[in-house]
DNA sequence: CAGGTATTGAGAACGCATTATCATTCACGA
DNA sequence: TCGTGAATGATAATGCGTTCTCAATACCTG
């Protein structure tokens, strides 16, 4: 029971709700129950980030992820074990002063690595 | 005149003597004088970090990039122009004060991202 | 100098993320 | 209800980084 263009609206939706950035695979599957398909969730976002609503978070190692353009300016932390993104609060600022001589600055990106806490739940059973 | 096993000192020498971590990519450019093939450098650049005298540093969006590992705690600057990858001394960090409750903070990066002093110059003319 | 082994380079093959193709399906107006 | 154009899903194809394959070559020992 696909409604067409309905597609757009959950994509949105599901970023809004989600704790930080999702990658495509991640959208598709947590929208499987409508039976979007993998090519439809690529050119929602890629018309999204075009269009300026969604940005596109490059990780380390890992495919980009998706994010609602409308937050306010922070950083992301990955978990080592379930492989999910999480946005977090807040900036170390200051770079700066760690910019080289004649170098210059025009942004910056800090990633944190880690468990998440559904993930150092499980580490202490 | 391809020196077998000379290799090894000629990869090691260049990333001793690079300002930042360098791609398989840019090492066999950086050394197609001594005839090695990139499967010559994939090869070096894997034994070596198994051995752990490299370390495979991850770029967003970019091929890894290997660094000696016996270099203190930094951080790197990617040029947007040229696109090639430097060392930066210094860190912000008090990143534990970023984890948010719950969460086990193993490890952070921070990547800067602007023109070189190179590319900086080129775009003043 | 001959034989055995490890290394090498060229190119094929692979894995993965992403994009293109295309027949089908849906929305919507006549 | 029928026709038309846009959207969709399955899948093929692409791009790129990396690894594998294998014949050729270099080193080393006797």
């Amino acid at each position: 029971m696909p409604r067409p263009s309905e597609h757009l609206v959950a994509v949105t939706d599901l970023l809004r709700q989600a704790p930080g950035p999702l990658s495509a695979h991640e959208i598709h599957e947590d929208l499987a129950h409508t039976g979007i398909g993998l090519a439809t969730v690529y050119r929602l976002v890629k018309r999204g980030v075009e269009a300026g609503q969604f940005i596109a978070v490059d990780i380390p190692n890992g495919p980009t992820h998706y994010e609602p353009s409308d937050r306010p300016h922070h950083h992301h932390f990955e978990c080592t074990s379930c492989h999910r993104v999480f946005d977090i609060e807040g900036c170390p600022g200051h770079f700066d002063e760690l910019t080289p001589e004649g170098f210059t600055l025009e942004s910056h990106e800090v990633f944190l690595r880690g468990r998440c806490d559904a993930c150092s739940e499980e580490g202490k059973a």
